[in-house]
DNA sequence: TGGTAAATTGGGAACATTCCCAATTTGCGG
DNA sequence: CCGCAAATTGGGAATGTTCCCAATTTACCA
C-alpha cells in the first residue's frame, strides 16, 4: 500500500524532467513540446496522479470551495435549496461544505471557523432562529470574504440576498381565506426574531386590514417552529371562546402538524377550518386534505443565491451590496381552504 | 479590506517571537510559557487569526473531512442518512464535503476525483445504478484511503458495508399482503443492476414460496427508478388480462406514485389494490390513504456507516474488510394495505 | 555556418504551517 | 556567583504546487 502520493516531483524524475515542466504539462500550459506533453499526461494517468488541491489553493489562494450554513435539514425546504445551489456551483467548478447549524447560535458560530480555517472562497447562509448577533458572520466581510444570505437573511449586513416576497405570499393567502368567506383566521406565526416571520405576519396583518377584517391578538400566536409545540398552541385556538375558522401557517411542517390536531379532534378540513401553509413543501400535495399553500421556488433561490455569489467571487458583481433578489411566489390552491 | 490573511509570523514579528513559537502556544503545546501563550492568544483573537487548514492538511496528510457521494437528494432517504452521517463526523471533528452524482456513472467518476484532489481523509459511498465498473473507487483503497459503502454496495470489493436485511423486509412485506388475503401480488422492482434491487425481489419471491402461490414473472416489473415511468408500468399492470390484487414496491417514491396513479383511475387502495412501499419516508404516513410500508433505520445508517469510517481512519478497527453491518428492517402497517 | 529569435526547459522562491534539533535563557543548589 | 539542568525559544527543512526569470535547445534565414 502506497504510503506515499504520487506528486509532479515524481513523475519529472521518472522522465528525467523538472517539476515545473511537469506542472506546466499537466496543467495545459502552452510552452511544452507536444512529446514531452504526451508523456507526461501518459505517466500520470499510469500512476493515478491526483493533484493535490491543498498546495494548489495554499499558493493560488484560491480553493473552488463554497461554504453552506443552514440552520436545519428537517423540513424539505433546504434540502432542496441546496441541491440548487450544488448544481449551479459545480457547474461553475466549485465544491460545496455544507453545515448545518441545528437552529442554535454557538453552532452556528462553530460552522463559521471550519468555514474560514478551510479557507472558503464565498459563503452562502440562512441563519438560525436565535442568531442576534452577526459578528461571526461580519469577518468574512472584513476579510473580503463573499457572502450571500438566502431565506433568513441578516438586514444589518450589506450583502446580497436571495428571499421571497413573503409579505405579498401571506397576503394573497390570507386574502383567498377571507374569499371564501372566513372571518376569524389564526394565524401561527414563526419567532419574531426571523424577518420572514416578521413580513408573513406583516402581509396577514394588511389582508385583514383590507377586508375591514379588526385585527385580533388573540388568534396571533408567535411560535418557536418547534413542531412538537404546535398541538398544544392549535389546541388553546380551538378552545377559545370564539375559535377561529381558519389558520394560516408560517410554514408547510406547522400547517401538515396543524390538520393533524385538528383531525385528531374530530373536526373537519376545511369544513370546521380551513388551513393554509406556506412553500409547498412535497408532501403538501399528497396528505389529505391536500394542503392549500404559498409555493416557493425554492430549488431556484438556491440558484440565485449560489449564482450571486460566484459572481461576486469572480469579481462580476457591480455594486452588489445592494442586491436584493426577490423571488415570486404562487398560491396554490388545494382542498384544504 | 485586508487582502492578506494573517499568519503566524505576523503575529511572531508583532511580539517578537519566532513563527515557531507562536504555532506552539497557538496549539496548546505545554514548552511555552504562560506569559507569552497569553500574549500570543490575545493577539489571535484581536486579529481574526484563523489557522490556516490548507497549510496544516498539507503537512499533516490529514485534512479531518471525510466526503460522501450518493446518488441522489429527492427522496427523504440519503438526505436523512446524510444527518446521520454528519452528527456522527462532526461530533469527531470532520467536516464533510458532499457530492451528488444523479445517478450518472460519469459524474461519480468526477465527485471521486474531487475527493481525491481534496485529500479526504475517507469516503462513504453509496452508488448510482448505472455503476458496474469500480476502478474509480478502487483508487481509495489503492492509495490506503478508507472507505464504507451503506445503502447500494458495491459486492466486488472487501471494504465495510452498513445495509438493512432488504430480503428480510421484503420477504415480511409481502408475507403480510398474502396474509391479508392477497392473491397476485405485483412487484414493481428496481434495476438489476443494484444488489438491494436483487435482494428485495428475492424475498419476494420467497414469501410466494413460502405461502404455495406461484410465481408469475407477468408481475414482475423491474424499472429504472425513474418516477415518471411509474406510471406506465402501473397502468400496463391494471390491464393485464388477471390484474394483481396488491402492488409491492422496491421504494415509497414509487408506492405513492403508484397509488396516485391508481386512484386516478378511479379504484381504490386498499379495496381494489393495496400497496406496500419501502423505507418509510417521511411523507409516507401523511399521504391519503397512509401507506405500509418497510422502514428502514435511515438515521442510523448513516451513523454506522460514518461511525465505522472514522474508526478505519483512526485504524481502531481489526480486520475491516469483513464487517458488514445489516441493520434491522420493521413493517409498519397502515391503510393501504 | 553563424546568429538571433522562438521554443522549451530548469531553478528557486513562495504559500502557511509543523516539527525536529539546536540555541538561548532561566532557576536553583552549592 | 558559578555551573548545570530545565525551561523556553529560534532556525530551517519539509509539505506539493505554481509562477517568474533565466538558461538551454531548436529552428530558420542570411
Amino acid at each position: 500500500m502506497k504510503r506515499h502520493q504520487v506528486t509532479i516531483i515524481d513523475i519529472a524524475k521518472e522522465l528525467n524532467l523538472s517539476k515545473s515542466t511537469v506542472s506546466r504539462a499537466l496543467t495545459g500550459h502552452k510552452s511544452v513540446k507536444p512529446d514531452t506533453r504526451q508523456a507526461v499526461l501518459e505517466l500520470a494517468e499510469k500512476l493515478d496522479y491526483q493533484r493535490n488541491m491543498l498546495a494548489i489553493s495554499l499558493i493560488t489562494k484560491k480553493t473552488n470551495t463554497i461554504g453552506i450554513i443552514v440552520p436545519e435539514f428537517h423540513s424539505s425546504y433546504f434540502p432542496k435549496a441546496i441541491i440548487g445551489a450544488q448544481e449551479v456551483a459545480s457547474k461553475a467548478g466549485y465544491s460545496t461544505v455544507i453545515c448545518q447549524s441545528d437552529e442554535t447560535y454557538e453552532t452556528e458560530v462553530a460552522n463559521t471557523r471550519v468555514m474560514l480555517a478551510n479557507q472558503v472562497d464565498g459563503i452562502l447562509v440562512s441563519i438560525t432562529k436565535e442568531t442576534r448577533n452577526f459578528d461571526h458572520l461580519k469577518i468574512f466581510q472584513r476579510k473580503g470574504i463573499p457572502i450571500v444570505f438566502f431565506n433568513r437573511v441578516c438586514d444589518e449586513m450589506d450583502v446580497p440576498k436571495v428571499i421571497v416576497d413573503d409579505y405579498d405570499g401571506s397576503f394573497r393567502a390570507v386574502s383567498h381565506l377571507i374569499e371564501r368567506g372566513r372571518k376569524r383566521i389564526a394565524h401561527l406565526a414563526g419567532p419574531s426574531s426571523l424577518k420572514i416571520s416578521e413580513k408573513r405576519l406583516n402581509g396577514y396583518k394588511a389582508a385583514l386590514r383590507k377586508h375591514n377584517i379588526p385585527f385580533d391578538e388573540e388568534l396571533v400566536i408567535s411560535y418557536d417552529l418547534n413542531i412538537e409545540k404546535v398541538k398544544i398552541y392549535v389546541n388553546h385556538l380551538l378552545n377559545l371562546e370564539s375559535p377561529p375558522d381558519a389558520i394560516f401557517a408560517v410554514n408547510d411542517p406547522t400547517a401538515i402538524e396543524t390538520i393533524q390536531v385538528i383531525k385528531k379532534r374530530g373536526l373537519k378540513v376545511p369544513d370546521d377550518i380551513a388551513i393554509v401553509g406556506f412553500s409547498n413543501d412535497f408532501v403538501s400535495g399528497l396528505i389529505d386534505p391536500a394542503l392549500t399553500t404559498v409555493a416557493q421556488p425554492v430549488k431556484e433561490i438556491g440558484q440565485a443565491a449560489a449564482q450571486l455569489l460566484i459572481d461576486q467571487i469572480n469579481r462580476e458583481l457591480a455594486d452588489w451590496k445592494a442586491i436584493i433578489k426577490v423571488l415570486k411566489t404562487e398560491l396554490i390552491i388545494r382542498k384544504s381552504s
